[in-house]
RNA sequence: GGCGCGUUCGUCUAGUGGCUUAGGACGCCGCCCUCUCAAGGCGGAGAUCACGGGUUCAAAUCCCGUACGCGCUACCA
């Protein structure tokens, strides 16, 4: 037994940002850790030197702070397993690569770029599978002392024997089958001395523990090398969990060019981390009910890696937009107010001061009409400034003759109104619609449109009420002066 | 080319041999509600369950084959 508790581990290459396709691994791994109260890990695998991007993994750090997957051992949080960042763990590769070697599990492999490209193109051009030659295994010991004297640049490559069947059992998949014959000789340890993937994956996932290996799709067919591995070291071969993978719309794996993949884009576009973890949840996975909104502690109760699909899954962002609607709707009213004022200082209207309770009304009167926090201001700017002008589609529609004559006795009418609530008001309005022989709406179109500028929105009453009687009037009044 | 995985409405999916005239959700359309827009309610269009064989009294569900799609095929992860 690896470990008596179940431990996972996230473990993302710093190129730069936090993928969406890796957002959703890393949510699976929390939520496998969670419900079986394991381990969720954290790991960097920067062992690509030329892919360094300097403040990637703060970065990637931070996106995941965000999104509110909180691991229980990372570089920032020893577990006791650590490091936990691979180009920190150089000495333990080298080490085990060592022991490799000395088994005859692994040999030194001298062959020049060249060649092996070479190599490559004899290969293709004859259509036969692009595989390494097995060449610097019939190395005699003094030949590979020699070159090792001599700083010839070499790097150690796994020897995979021939004619075996390499059997991976997969979580999600079942039983997957691969001839060894088809299995590169894979190399293990770069001639710049960092491990690969392959090397550096199977050593930490033992070192550390890791009970289920849970990643992308992408990575089955190298499965089997790492199975491999893990016997030349006689290791116990971790539960592996292959996740299906998030696509474009056109079926491609899911990449920039056809849209934002990195979860910071989302985030900037306003998109609520629970509405996110929520949609990116249910792109593969389901508890095979009708249920759709969830939260994350009621994910980690439903999650099991059982129910995941094999399929890919399109990112489809209508249904993110519905989804940050239903979050968005549920959202504690103070926490949209701070939301509201974070964008409110970066708008047009960042010189007001509005109240708290002010903007509780706003928000409570646009809940059920906007997606984002930031439509409060788009969709309603008349809450926070005069109406810049008057919609022509609406005047045309709703402003007509008689309308300056009785907007100007409503306008009367609310003069005389003290301190008066949504109901006065409306009261007030039916009541100048009784004097004047008219019906209601010749009185409502015109006066939202005095006082909003649109013709569309909350309930006029409740528009005037949140404005308030003073603020109503002057409004009342610039429109009596604007339009005839 | 080789290896592997996958295939149910446009999209996310339910379905684990009879309960299925294949259910739900997003999106789309219509009606109701209504001071507008939403929300909400009701309804509609939308899937010959990739195709072809088999197994079975019975298959979207099991088996085989084919097609198509995708992934991998680096001293990248």
């Amino acid at each position: 037994m690896i470990s008596d508790i179940v431990r996972v581990r996230f473990a993302p290459s710093p190129t730069g940002y936090l993928h969406v396709g890796g957002l959703r691994t890393a949510l699976y791994n929390y939520l496998f850790a969670r419900h079986t109260s394991g381990k969720f890990i954290l790991r960097i695998e920067d062992t690509d030197r030329a892919r360094f991007v300097p403040g990637a993994v703060e970065n990637l750090i931070d996106t995941l702070r965000w999104s509110g997957l909180t691991y229980d051992e990372g570089p920032d949080k020893d577990g006791g397993f650590g490091p936990y960042i691979q180009s920190e763990r150089l000495e333990i590769y080298k080490e085990y690569t060592t022991r490799l070697i000395n088994s005859g599990k692994a040999y030194y492999c001298f062959c020049t770029p060249e060649r092996l490209k070479e190599l490559r193109e004899s290969q293709t051009e004859q259509k036969l599978q692009g595989k390494y030659d097995k060449h610097c295994l019939s190395l005699s010991a003094d030949e590979i002392q020699n070159k090792l004297n001599n700083n010839i640049p070499h790097v150690v490559r796994l020897n995979v024997p021939a004619n075996e069947i390499v059997t991976v059992h997969d979580i999600i998949r079942g039983t997957v089958e691969f001839d060894s014959n088809t299995v590169d000789d894979q190399v293990l340890l770069k001639s710049d001395g960092y491990p690969t993937y392959h090397l550096a994956n199977v050593v930490d996932d033992h070192l550390m523990k890791i009970t289920h290996v849970i990643r992308g799709e992408e990575w089955l067919p190298s499965t089997p090398k790492h199975v491999l591995l893990y016997n030349a070291f006689g290791w116990e071969i971790p539960e592996f969990a292959h996740l299906p993978l998030l696509l474009n719309p056109d079926k491609s794996k899911l990449s920039k060019r056809q849209g934002d993949v990195a979860v910071e884009d989302y985030r900037s576009k306003g998109f609520l981390k629970e509405a996110l973890v929520n949609f990116v949840a249910l792109l593969g996975w389901n508890a095979g009910d009708d249920r759709e909104f969830y939260y994350l502690d009621e994910l980690i109760s439903g999650f099991s890696l059982e129910r995941v699909n094999k399929s890919g899954a399109v990112f489809n962002i209508e249904k993110l937009n519905w989804l940050n609607f239903e979050h968005l709707r549920q959202k504690p009213v103070h926490e949209v107010i701070s939301m509201l004022r974070t964008e409110l200082k970066s708008s047009d209207f960042s010189s007001y001061e509005f109240p708290d309770n002010y903007l509780a009304q706003v928000i409570e009167s646009m809940r059920e009409r906007v997606s984002f926090v930031k439509e409060l201001l788009t969709k309603s700017p008349y809450f926070f400034q005069l109406p810049a002008g008057y919609d022509e589609a609406t005047l045309k529609k709703r402003w007509k003759e008689d309308s300056h004559l009785l907007l100007s006795k409503l306008r009367d009418n609310f003069v005389r109104l003290s301190d008066p609530t949504k109901e006065d008001f409306e009261n007030s309005l039916h009541n100048t619609a009784l004097e004047n022989n008219v019906g209601n709406g010749k009185l409502i179109h015109p006066l939202r449109l005095a006082v909003s500028g649109m013709g569309e929105g909350p309930g006029v009453f409740d528009i005037v009420a949140i404005l308030g009687k003073e603020e109503t009037i002057k409004r009342i009044d610039k429109a009596l002066s604007v339009l005839t």
